[in-house]
RNA sequence: GGAGUGGUAGUUCAGCUGGUUAGAAUCCCGGCCUGUCAAGCCGGUGGUCGCGGGUUCGAGUCCCGUCCACUCCGCCA
């Protein structure tokens, strides 16, 4: 049916007889001569018809877009000064010979390709509209070389790709499970998993030695722009093994997808940096390196002064007062500086004081701030020669319970980084490594795994793991590219009474921890080996590498913010049969619509 | 659960402080046109102003509620 992809036409082609399949992208008719522009996935090519051939041409003239055609025809080279520079074949045209109609097409609800761009919600309900179009299809193309490389990588590595089951059991910890109702056991539910995390350990104490799968994985939380319901995980563990090899494995392959796919060379080695550091100088645990700026403490300048707001907090062992120079800040105006105040009150900041350096040699004097009188001058002077502070710049503060402090400068940094244009081009990988082992939980009054129940401590003494949870480190380490963490993972327990001692400390009791994973620490008990692992968002990493602004841009059928399908108007209402069978009946009727 | 932005023609948008018959571009339809490539020129069709209520002589515009989409906070081991 088909000789060639449209876009794989070139002048080597010239005089030769092609038969194309595809869609009219434009039509352009001059009344005596039609173009038409013939696309396909790879590409467009123009196609000419003209009276001479008045069968095809008669033809020509009822096509409309997005018509399914079929031609033959002759490559010829452009008339000259009919070149197209701006396509891939505009050095060539088909003259169309015989030209049949394979599909009649209605006008489409927004058009292919057009600079203005249809919403999102339109381009999801007519997804597989949208996906004609050429840069939706290079994303998913991308994500067909990223995982083909992933693969190839991991297959040399002599990781085995082993499926595990998407019904399975709900877990507590972690986030809400999707469940799905079983019919031959009235009354309980399989999970769709978070993530295959159990039985990639399981697989270990069977002996596979290295896994790897890529895999969807389902989280019933609320979704934001680089977050689904369901998602997808390059999911690997290895036995016998430590964090350094794994981190160097994990490094070279990322590196490898990157020299091979977008042939950007990546650091080698990875910067690496604490977790204790990373909140010290980013606010956050996945700090974008691109962005030049950084938080500096100034708690132990703060705490004598005059000024209780900052005074209160850089006496509390809970509290943090900070600061981040802008360069050049001193250009901000009023209005911007409350827009910012307003920002870091999202994350619960209750203001933003400053300070304006204009000339830093007349000390106090050269200086602007509301805040000026409450600090002495060798606090000041400090402060100065600590933030590097130069003429020009403004100085923002952050000063609260330490966990607000970072939020908010953190959030801070990266914003001003991106309104000032000071981010960096290019990658800017790093793992951050020493994570808490807990951390602790107001509202359960408990403490919580920071990565997850499984994880291994740093230390493997139990008793002293018990007597200070707070303090404990743990064996985690994450992978953070341009400030999105795009990977994460640890070495595991296995030892059971280790992994015993860390559920009891969660809160989670043994008769529990019998119950929900009894399995686990009963295959605990059969000889398991040293392992650890690691879980990549495909997802994430492919819209980096694409350059997106959303993992739904890389998703072919993604979900919109309220976790449903515009395409498919997924969830639905079931017939009361499926609910009866399932022994299921609803606390309220379902919202009748559509 | 919360904050913000948006919802007007098939699509992308404009519509001021409430005031006549809601506009533009594009798409679509018809006509002209033999070298265009977002073809051009002429003409035409196309509206539940998201939905419901309220204020008013009068509501696309103001108020209340609600739904949907997006961004963010919470949440996401």
């Amino acid at each position: 049916m088909r000789s060639h992809y449209c876009g794989q036409l070139n002048e080597t082609q010239v005089d030769s007889q092609v038969e194309l399949c595809g869609w009219v992208h434009r039509r352009r008719d001059h009344g005596g001569v039609i173009f038409i522009d013939l696309r396909d996935r790879e590409g467009i090519v123009q196609l000419v018809f003209d009276p001479d051939a008045p069968e095809s041409f008669q033809t020509a003239e009822q096509v409309r877009s997005e018509y399914v055609l079929r031609v033959s025809g002759r490559v010829r080279r452009r008339p000259a000064g009919t070149v197209n520079a701006d396509l891939a074949t505009g050095r060539i045209e088909v003259l169309g010979i015989r030209l049949a109609i394979l599909a009649r097409s209605e006008p489409l609800p927004f058009q292919i390709d057009e600079e203005v761009e249809a919403s999102e919600e339109v381009r999801l309900r007519y997804r597989y509209l949208d996906l004609r179009r050429p840069d939706m299809f290079r994303r998913m193309k991308l994500r067909v070389d990223v995982t083909r490389m992933l693969r190839n990588y991991l297959d040399a590595q002599g990781f085995l790709d082993i499926e595990t089951p998407f019904l399975t059991r709900a877990t507590p910890e972690g986030a809400r499970d999707y469940l799905v109702p079983s019919r031959t056991h009235p009354g309980s539910f399989f999970a769709l998993p978070q993530s295959p995390q159990l039985f990639k350990q399981l697989l270990m104490m069977s002996g596979m030695d290295r896994y790897y799968q890529i895999v969807r994985c389902f989280r019933d939380e609320d979704l934001r722009a680089d977050r689904q319901p369901e998602f997808t995980q390059v999911d690997i563990e290895a036995s016998f093994i430590d964090e350094e090899q794994i981190m160097a494995l994990m490094e070279a392959m990322i590196r490898e997808l990157f020299a091979k796919v977008l042939e950007e060379a990546l650091p080698a080695p990875f910067p690496r940096i604490s977790h204790k550091e990373a909140l010290a100088r980013y606010g956050i645990d996945r700090p974008d390196l691109r962005i030049p700026l950084e938080l500096v403490e100034v708690s132990d300048l703060m705490q004598d002064v005059e000024f209780k707001v900052f005074a209160g907090p850089a006496r509390d062992v809970a509290g943090r007062v900070a600061a981040l120079r802008v360069p050049s800040g001193g250009e901000l105006t009023r209005g911007q500086i409350d827009d910012y105040t307003k920002f870091v009150g999202i994350y619960g900041a209750r203001g933003l004081a400053y300070i304006k350096v204009n000339q830093i040699d007349k000390g106090r004097d050269g200086l602007q701030s509301p805040i000026l009188k409450f600090l002495p001058d060798d606090t000041i002077n400090t402060l100065l020669k600590r933030t590097g502070a130069q003429d020009g710049d403004l100085i923002f503060f952050g000063a609260d319970k330490a966990r607000i402090v970072n939020e908010a400068l953190g959030a801070l940094r990266v914003k001003l980084g991106h309104d000032l244009g000071l981010v960096e081009r290019g990658w800017r990988p790093v793992w951050v490594t020493d994570f808490p082992m807990f951390e602790w939980d107001e509202k359960s009054a408990g403490w919580s795994s920071l990565h997850h129940p499984f994880t291994a401590p740093a230390i493997d003494d139990i008793a002293q793991l018990e007597a200070n949870p707070g303090d404990a480190l743990s064996r985690a380490y994450d992978m953070v590219l341009n400030g999105i963490e795009i990977g994460g993972g640890s070495i595991r327990n296995h030892r059971s009474d280790v992994q015993a001692g860390i559920f009891r400390l969660l809160g989670i009791g043994d008769n529990e921890a019998a119950e929900k994973f009894g399995f686990l620490l009963e295959a605990l008990k059969y000889g398991c080996p040293p392992h650890g692992g690691i879980a990549f968002g495909l997802d994430r990493l492919v819209m980096l590498m694409s350059g997106s602004a959303s993992i739904r841009d890389v998703i072919a059928f993604p979900k919109t913010q309220s976790a449903a399908c515009p395409l498919t108007a997924a969830p639905a209402a079931v017939d009361a049969k499926q609910l009866r069978e399932l022994g299921i009946r609803l606390a309220q009727p379902p919202a009748t619509g559509a």
